[in-house]
This record gives structure tokens, sequence and C-alpha cells, in this order.
DNA sequence: TGAAATGTTGGGGCG
DNA sequence: ACGCCCCAACATTTC
């Protein structure tokens, strides 16, 4: 009887999973393993990704004791866990989807040697990238740097769509097995032990089915409006596949085929747009992995490096608090972190907003904003989070100029005219009227009396002068670009 | 996937 | 009918 391992990672599904379907055809015992490691990595996982992975790993580990076999999860240095199960099941393969950041990397590599040398070939495969850095560079063999030529480059050679769909009935897994060194997932201690995460569980449930109704209900219903309702938080105008594709609950693939599938019956120029639009952002994704893989210092340190001169603001802990707390005085700001820290999750156009007051008109190191972001975000992704911030921040590939500081009370003007946003998340501007929704501290005396707000005590004063603060940060960036 | 300052145009009010 | 001014609307430039 020969055996394998597959070491599941961020590649937590059965459907279109490559290391698994090939475990499978390769050996009669499949044993599927998940290892917990001791927390001394760079990004040790954040507290609301932990909420997450302990609902996905549950999931995972039911859908497979569904199918007769089990999810053995293991706590320890990954190396160990993995040397010490080879011996004991006499496995010869082990069965791995890639990871792309550069710990994960060295990790991997470090196991894979050792595994060689007790005689145990590991095989890894591409699970989560439409294509993986090293097939996405320029013909001068030098990465991309700038988005568009990126995504038309590997549209252009060819984007291969994975598929797998996993067999009814796995292989057992013995009881002996099963109680070998194992943990039970509760054990992990991955739940947060006083109950901040009742948002969480209000507002998501993780697993790889709960994925698939998702993609479903983006395509009936939201899709068509994608391309300007995505800027509209106020509304459900996106995926939300975020938290899934970080752990790979849904593989890119499968997105790309359903909506495949839907553009075969929705062929109007609006739709052919929708569908673009969307899948464009797939190719954001693969294009952070790409940045992270060749520029792999970028999670801490600015890819432009004019910026490592910048003088950001050193002491700023307080003000960083009111930021993280959303208690900035700023509307809109203060929604999406809000949003943020009840729900794991902030939309994507407010990202940008609560970023660029960060960085440009409070002068806090972006650093700190993508901590708070690793801490808080059930989709925090190493990079796509990086790539976020420095985009917003102006020193990353195919970034916003620093110059582009948003005015979030016009972006709030804009892209929440109703209010409705704000509403829902700072509630104690409930019955300011839309005209001053998004700056209280414009509206009159009256207005602001018949609301019931008064600023400084129900609602704070705004934390900065924006007017103010955007022409200290265009003197800051004029002055370091001359120098 | 900016915002503000500055420049240009053209319709309408008015003497 | 004409020139002048005002100003909204849009375009361009600058940071």
């Amino acid at each position: 009887m020969t055996t394998a391992i597959v070491w599941f990672r961020q590649d937590l599904r059965l459907q279109d999973n490559p290391a698994l379907e090939a475990a499978l055809q390769s050996d009669q015992l499949v044993i599927p393993i998940y290892i917990v490691e001791p927390e001394k990595r760079d990004w040790p996982v954040g507290a609301a990704s932990k909420w997450w992975l302990h609902h996905s790993l549950s999931a995972l580990q039911q859908s497979l004791r569904h199918r007769g076999s089990d999810l053995l999860v293991f706590a320890g240095n990954a190396e160990r866990v993995l040397m010490q199960l080879c011996r004991s099941t006499a496995a010869r393969h082990v069965f791995w989807n890639r990871c792309y950041e550069p710990d994960a990397i060295e990790r991997d590599s470090n196991i894979k040697n050792s595994l060689l040398e007790i005689a145990v070939n590991v095989y890894s495969f591409n699970g989560s990238l439409l294509a993986e850095p090293w097939n996405t560079l320029k013909k001068d063999g030098t990465p991309y740097r700038v988005f568009t030529p990126f995504w038309k480059a590997i549209q252009q050679n060819g984007i291969t769509l994975f598929c797998f769909t996993p067999p009814k009935h796995f292989p057992a897994i013995s009881d002996k097995l099963k109680n070998s060194n194992t943990i039970k997932i509760t054990e992990l201690n991955l739940l947060p032990s006083n109950r901040w995460d009742m948002g969480l569980t209000e507002t998501w449930q993780p697993g790889e089915m709960s994925a698939r109704k998702y993609i479903h209900n983006f395509l009936d219903a939201t899709i068509m409006q994608y391309p300007d309702g995505r800027d509209i938080p106020g509304i459900s105008g996106t995926s939300r596949l975020s938290p899934y594709l970080h752990f790979g609950e849904i593989s890119p693939w499968e997105i790309w085929r359903s909506i495949q599938v839907w553009s075969t019956t929705h062929t109007d120029s609006g739709a052919i747009k929708a569908a673009e639009c969307y899948l464009r952002q797939l190719g954001w994704r693969d294009f952070a992995y790409q940045l992270l893989y060749y520029f792999p210092h970028t999670d801490t340190q600015p890819l432009d490096t004019r910026f490592t001169a910048f003088p950001w603001k050193s002491r700023y802990k307080k003000e960083l608090q009111r930021w993280q707390q959303g208690m900035t005085g700023i509307p809109i700001v203060d929604a999406g972190m809000r949003e943020l820290w009840y729900s794991g999750w902030m939309h994507n156009r407010v990202r940008m907003i609560v970023a660029s007051l960060l960085s440009k008109n409070l002068l806090i190191p972006w650093q700190q904003g993508a901590q708070w972001f690793w801490d808080t975000l059930v989709d925090a992704d190493l990079a796509n989070n990086t790539m976020g911030w420095q985009w917003t921040a102006g020193c990353g590939a195919d970034a916003a100029p620093f110059f582009r500081i948003f005015n979030p009370v016009r972006q709030g003007e804009r892209f929440d005219p109703d209010g409705r946003y704000v509403r829902r998340w700072v509630p104690e501007l409930q019955a300011l009227p839309d005209k001053w929704i998004h700056q209280p501290w414009e509206a009159p005396q009256q207005v602001l009396e018949q609301a019931e707000v008064v600023l400084g005590k129900t609602y704070p004063e705004p934390m900065v002068d924006l007017a103010q603060s955007r022409q200290r940060a265009l003197a800051i960036w004029n002055d370091l670009k001359s120098s």
C-alpha cells in the first residue's frame, strides 16, 4: 500500500485542488493534513484571520469526513511534523500547492530538502494563481511594474483554468492515525477568548460551499452593475470573495469559469464590460503576488527608493489609535474603520480613502496601517495588503503618485452621496442631513442641534485640517523630489 | 482607482 | 443688433 501526505496550507478546498488530485492519482492511501505553526514568522496570522481559519478548517475537515477521510491537524514546526509523519506512516510522497510569500518559500524549500534526505519526494503545484511569477516576466527578463501590460501579457500567454472535481469517496483514515499527535481544531485556540467576534459571525460564513454561494449571488444580483457599483460602499456592489480567495476556499479558475458560463447567456456590451472589469480585479491579485515574489522586501520597505528618506511622523501613537478606533472626526473614514473592526472587512474604495488619510494627511508610516489591516482583516493577504498600501502611499509599483491626495469629503460626496454608508457605521450622525453628513464640522449650529450632534462630545471634531495637511504633504513631497 | 487652480467656451442678460 | 460682462460647464495644468 503506497501512502501520500497532502499538506493543506492556503488551499482549504477540495474542488480544483491540484495537489489533492495528484495525490489521489498517485497513491492508495492519502492523508490530508494541516499544520498550525508556532508564531515566529514575519507575519503571524492576525486575530481576524485566525477566526476565519478556525471555521475554514472546520469546514474542510467536515467535508473530508463526509467523504470517508479526515483532516489531521497538528500544531508545531512544520518540518518536524512532516518528517515524523512520513516516518510513522511510511509515506513516500508529500503533495502541496505552492505559497509565494518570502518566508513561506524559504520554509518550503528547506522542508523539501529535508524530506528528500529521508527519501520522500515532494510534489508542488500551482493552486492559486492564474499565472505564476516565473511565467510572467517581460521579454527582457524583468518583472512587470505596470499593471495593464502585465494583464495583457498573461492573457495573451493563455491562462489555463485547472479543473478537478473531488470524488465522493476518499481512502479511509485509520483511528490509530487520527489519534497520533493530532489536535482538535478547538484546541488550537484560534477563536478570541472575549467575544469581539460577534460581528464576524454575523457577517461571514467561511468554507468552500459558502464561497460558491457568493459567486452565484454575485452573478445573479451584482455583476451587471459592477463597473460603477463596486465604488459605492453603501450598496452590495462587490463579490466579497477576498477572504475565500486568500484561504484558497475558492480557486480563481472556478470564478473565471463561472463568469464564462454566465457570459454565454449575457452577451450585451454592458455584460461584457462588467465581466472584463471583474476579471481584471483577479488580475490585480496575480500582479500583487508577482510583485511580492520579485521584490520580497516590499512588505516593510518602499519599492520606490526615494521614499526611504521620507520624513514620516515618528510620534503618532495617539493619532494612530484615533484612526484605528474610527474616531478621526471624518465620517467616511470612521465608517470604514468601524466596518473593519466589526466585520473584518472594508470596502475597497474606503480602504483607499482611510489609507490616504493615514499616510498623507497624518503622515503616519503606511507600514502602521498595513499592520493594522493585517490584524483586523479576514482577507489579510501579504501580497495584496502590501501592494494596496504602497499604492496609496505612492511608493509602490504602478502607484498613485504621492501628490494624489484623496479629499475624504469629496470622496464621500461622490461615492456615498446619500450618506447610507456613513449612517450605517456612524450612527451618531444618523439625523444629519445629506448635505452635511460628510462634513459635520461645516454644518450650521442649528442643523447640528436638530440632529442632536455635539461636535467634540457626541462625535469628534476632525483630527486634522484637510486643506492644511494636504498642503503640508505636498510641500514635503516637493522637498523630497528635489533633494 | 485625485483635487485644486487655472484656462476656455458659450449662452444669456443687459445696456 | 451689438458688445460687454457674468458665470456655469467643461478642459487643461499643476501639485
